[in-house]
DNA sequence: ATGGTTGAGGTTCAA
């Protein structure tokens, strides 16, 4: 069976249902992870998702910040909502789904930005950011027998050279600095992991995900950082058809800051 | 070197 995923850092889902809804409409993703729904779980917006085809939700959300919701037209199962480094954010769920001959663990994550400055002794939320990471190497892509894995979301660390439109320029800004590079690359190996955004598109070709609200005009600066991600166990890697970034997407209206990833499968 | 924009939910913080 063909199976379709989307990630996308939403930026608060009830002021982005509008451009939510039309891209469910016209993507039809099976399943569409979603960060910085930056909502409480009694408001969250189920209705208008389940008329949409979308019965299947599972959301670990809070007021006002953080916040992650995977939303479904296959059946979810076995949730698990984990507390990282202990602070009380809803920054991570995941679930268990089957699709074709597969079963496969959806981690959901939304990972620290970590403030401005790169330096954990002032600032407390770069800090933050590297334990959250810390404690991601123990997440394993072969973690259970006869389970596949999935990982997605918004890791906010662009790890590559060519994920961010100046490599040089930006060794000193949080998302792209080696301590956290080379965290990210160390969850990946620990784990198991495959960047399958990167088997698609291999290196040295430029790939973000997401262009700052702060630039005059976006596109044309292209000033982009891949900081969203779609990870794999190997047994996966060979059934990847497609990785599409929806680029278009940061010029819709009211436009989230990130752009939804979708990877297509054959399973 | 600095400022630029957006969102939530208050009169500022986080991104």
């Amino acid at each position: 069976m063909q199976f379709k995923l989307a990630t996308w850092n939403i930026n608060s889902i009830r002021l982005r249902m509008p451009i939510v809804l039309d891209f469910l409409a016209s993507h039809q993703p099976d399943i569409l992870c979603l960060q910085e729904t930056k909502c409480p779980n009694d408001l969250f917006p189920f209705e208008p998702l389940c008329e949409a085809g979308y019965e299947h939700i599972e959301i670990h959300g809070q007021k006002g910040y953080h916040g992650v919701a995977t939303i479904s037209k296959l059946p979810l199962s076995d949730v698990d909502r984990r507390d990282f480094c202990r602070v009380g954010d809803t920054r991570h769920m995941s679930t268990l789904f089957e699709a074709g001959s597969k079963k496969i663990r959806l981690h959901n994550f939304y990972v620290p930005a970590g403030g401005d400055e790169p330096n954990r002794d002032v600032n407390p939320k770069f800090g933050h950011k590297l334990d959250f990471i810390e404690e991601m190497k123990e997440i394993h892509a072969e973690a259970e027998a006869g389970i596949s894995s999935i990982l997605v979301g918004d890791l906010n660390i662009a790890p590559l050279e060519n994920d961010v439109w100046s490599h040089k320029q930006l060794l000193k800004i949080v998302s792209h600095t080696p301590i956290e590079t080379d965290g990210l690359k160390e969850v990946m190996a620990r784990g198991a992991w495959a960047d399958l955004m990167r088997e698609f598109t291999p290196e040295p070709e430029k790939i973000y995900t997401w262009w700052s609200y702060r630039a005059k005009d976006w596109s044309a600066a292209d000033k982009g950082r891949r900081l969203d991600h779609i990870w794999s166990s190997k047994d996966l890697s060979p059934h990847l058809r497609a990785i599409e970034i929806l680029r278009e997407a940061r010029g819709w209206n009211q436009p989230s800051d990130h752009v939804p990833v979708i990877a297509q499968f054959d399973l």
